[in-house]
DNA sequence: CGACTTTGACCCGCGC
DNA sequence: GCGCGGGTCAAAGTCG
């Protein structure tokens, strides 16, 4: 399994459902934003759109942007922290997938795993283990359906994924500057080097 | 031997 | 203040 769930959390982007052929088994339902300074609200609704399944969670007043019983069973796991006070990006996938650590091209290293109250699956906790990057996933199955995987990516990498490289169709070169990429913007990846992505 | 996983303990925030 | 739940730490074990 090499097929990233998230082509890079820096930028609030993401794969549509089946965008790798050769993956029927992975897909893409839902896609979260949990960034402080995100503006859900947004005049341009197509923004980060993945499937009819999409939730933005912001902070504690978005109650009602079409907000269903899982948005607040997500909005529940994700309890403000400190870091949250100081503001940083946190996205989550929701991904039907049979295997719940997915390669996204970062290296992650477990730290944790616990059980948590309202889901019989346990959640289990990676850090990037690149030096000096602090950014932090977690995996939980989602215990409403448990064929989806639901990551939670928590900060932003400091460093370009070892093994994957981006690149819109419009813009030649990604840059991990303050301008996310527009919604229409075509993104694609592709394997920056022969990543035993195997035939999967 | 180094990198990684496992797992119990610990810490902290929150609600009662 | 206390208990609960979530998140993290760190020692021990495993693997290549």
């Amino acid at each position: 399994m090499n097929y990233p769930e998230n082509p890079n959390p820096n930028f609030s982007y993401f794969y549509h459902d089946n965008i790798n052929p050769s993956n029927p088994e992975i897909e893409v339902s839902d896609y979260l934003v949990f960034d402080d300074g995100f503006d859900q609200e947004d005049s341009s609704p197509s923004q980060s759109m993945v499937s009819s399944e999409k939730y933005f969670v912001g902070d504690s007043s978005s109650g009602s942007n079409g907000a269903t019983s899982r948005n607040s069973d997500i909005n529940g796991m994700m309890k403000k922290t400190k870091e949250d006070q100081v503001g940083h990006s946190r996205v989550a996938f929701r991904t039907k997938s049979e295997l719940e650590v997915m390669d996204d091209g970062f290296k992650w290293r477990k730290y944790g795993k616990k059980s948590v109250k309202n889901s019989p699956n346990p959640r289990n906790y990676y850090k990037c283990s690149s030096g000096g990057c602090n950014v932090k996933k977690r995996v939980e199955r989602d215990r409403e359906d448990p064929s989806y995987v639901i990551t939670t990516y928590d900060g932003i990498h400091n460093h370009e994924s070892p093994c994957v490289v981006y690149y819109n169709t419009h813009v030649p070169l990604m840059l991990p500057s303050s301008s996310p990429p527009s919604a229409s913007a075509n993104w694609a990846f592709q394997k920056a080097t022969s990543h035993s992505s195997s035939s999967f």
